[in-house]
RNA sequence: UCCUCCUUAGCUCAGUUGGUUAGAGCACAUGACUGUUAAUCAUGGGGUCCUAGGUUCAAGUCCUAGAGGGGGAGCCA
């Protein structure tokens, strides 16, 4: 017989019916007659009910069954006579596929902490929390491909080993096939990089976006959706070595017409959560709060649905950079002393504090900020009349801070070499970036989401090594 | 990289002013129990107090250095 998923058990309703389920025992508990084995499978946040009779199976075959041992049951399903569970199903045949020792077995029937878990990475498929993640990422990158696939972008896979280090984008991993022990050199004593597997030095992308750049001019609107990688090092709950972005880019959009899909993007993925992964969300919302019981109560977070229901009933509020900092000049906070880098006016960057009074105190709703100084922000973003000014734009969200950076990018050709001299690219290097602006050069736009901070935002988890599966950090490259 | 806190049983944590044999809950083992919901009740086993030095009659406790982890900051997505 086929078997049957767990999740699909517990939404049948053939009282009757002979099944065969498979999957891992969570708990088993039971008196002298009869024992209640719950099993899991990943396919559901919920675990299916065994009703094992003690005399039918025997005490040898039950004291198997511990804590992560994988087994097969066949038997019928019945209405459940507890009440935790609508069906239940008795076992006629029990078979033990993968014994689990229960003295060496770490997941235990009881909550375990996130930095325990993350010791055990190799495990934690296994327990409710992560398994929940793991549906619910798999959902939301579902939703990422069918969102841009209904409005007609083209998906471009984006090379993942590139010679270009002027992405600008923070430090990068090398990559190399070259004897580290025994480096060829040049002449002049300088490491030999034309011996190297691709003549040249390269290394792993901080970005698709300027590949992302060259397909739009052609296909028009496209999205990447890959991994990417910053050697920066960031021991921060929101950062990751390794971690996935999507990067959309537009022919004939202007920063407006960004902005309109970067919320409208946003929106999608988050009602994509709240119609298809319920079970899940309930089940980390009641994670988060139990977590947030000992905290105050202005301390603590909205409810998950409520905050991801608020954030899809309300137009994300937006602003000039220096529109921000007249209201952070006049903020509260600034006049009293409270921010540890208090505004004193234009120019600077803002710092996470400023973000986050922006976002969760002053409009308590995500915000837009755009126009920033040129000074702060990348070579390619478009020039505004003032000479002072980029088009970019960041998203920011309550908790995560920046979820989304991007900009319309510059089209013009000689005001696109000017930016690369002032801040010191090699604009030879870049011929074929420059050559989209030489040959039919048209306004274009795009953004980069991070696709963890997303994760972080809609499962309610306050560390970014809780919602990849293996997190790559400084110091850590564990399994 | 900087600031700050933490590291005691398999897990979560308590351990007073430096002072006998280092504790609890959970987990595990054994037993009891007529359908349980992280079952319950009883009994039992279980320790490199992160590592290396130092102070002291005496260090889990104080000092120095190191390792690992958490939170915050910077860089950003």
């Amino acid at each position: 017989m086929r078997r049957t998923k767990v999740s699909d058990v517990l939404k049948s309703d053939e009282i009757g019916k002979e099944i065969v389920v498979k999957g891992w025992v969570r708990t088993r508990r039971g008196s002298k007659q009869v024992n209640f084995i719950a099993l899991n499978d990943g396919s559901t946040i919920h675990n299916l009910q065994i009703v094992a009779d003690v005399e039918k199976f025997g005490d040898e075959l039950l004291k198997r069954l511990t804590t992560g041992s994988a087994i097969s049951v066949t038997g019928e399903i019945i209405a459940s006579q507890g009440s935790g569970q609508k069906v239940e199903v008795v076992a006629k045949a029990i078979e033990v596929i993968g014994d689990c020792d229960a003295n060496e077995y770490p997941l235990q029937p009881k909550k375990h902490s996130l930095e325990f878990l993350r010791e055990i990475g190799h495990l934690r498929f296994r327990t409710n929390t992560f398994s929940a993640i793991a549906r619910v990422r798999h959902a939301m990158i579902f939703a990422v491909h069918n969102f841009f696939t209904s409005k007609g972008f083209v998906n471009v896979h984006t090379p993942i080993i590139t010679a270009s280090d002027c992405e600008g984008a923070g430090e990068m991993f090398q990559v190399t096939t070259m004897n580290l022990n025994n480096l060829p050199r040049t002449e002049e004593g300088k490491i030999d990089f034309s011996q190297d597997f691709f003549g040249k030095a390269t290394n792993l992308t901080v970005s698709g976006q300027l590949e992302g750049e060259l397909a739009a001019m052609g296909m028009g609107e496209i999205y990447t959706f890959g991994p990417t990688f910053r050697a920066e090092n960031s021991n921060t709950s929101r950062h990751l070595a390794e971690f996935w972005m999507i990067e959309p880019e537009m022919a004939f959009y202007e920063l407006d017409d960004n902005m309109d899909l970067a919320e409208e993007f946003l929106k999608y993925l988050i009602k994509y959560a709240l119609d298809h992964c319920m079970d899940d969300l309930q089940f980390l919302s009641q994670r988060l709060q139990e977590e947030e019981k000992g905290k105050k109560e202005e301390d603590r977070s909205m409810e998950l649905i409520e905050k991801l229901r608020f954030v899809l009933e309300n137009d994300f509020i937006r602003l000039t950079y220096s529109e921000a900092v007249n209201i952070l000049k006049d903020s509260k906070p600034n006049k009293k002393g409270q921010f540890k880098y208090p505004i004193n006016g234009y120019g600077s960057d803002l710092q996470s504090e400023h973000e986050r009074f922006l976002v969760e105190k002053h409009f308590k709703k995500p915000v837009i900020l755009t126009d920033y100084p040129k000074e702060i922000k990348a070579f390619y973003m478009k020039m505004n009349p003032d000479n002072s000014t980029v088009r970019a734009m960041d998203v920011l969200f309550p908790q995560i801070g920046e979820i989304i950076g991007g900009s319309q990018r510059e089209e013009n050709y000689d005001k696109l070499v000017n930016r690369m001299k002032e801040m010191h690219i090699p604009a030879e290097e870049m011929w074929w970036y420059l050559d989209t602006r030489r040959f039919g050069s048209v306004p274009h736009s795009g953004f980069g989401l991070g696709f963890e901070r997303l994760m972080l935002f809609v499962t309610g988890m306050g560390n970014i090594r809780d919602v990849i599966p293996f997190p790559r950090t400084p110091k850590n490259a564990e399994f």
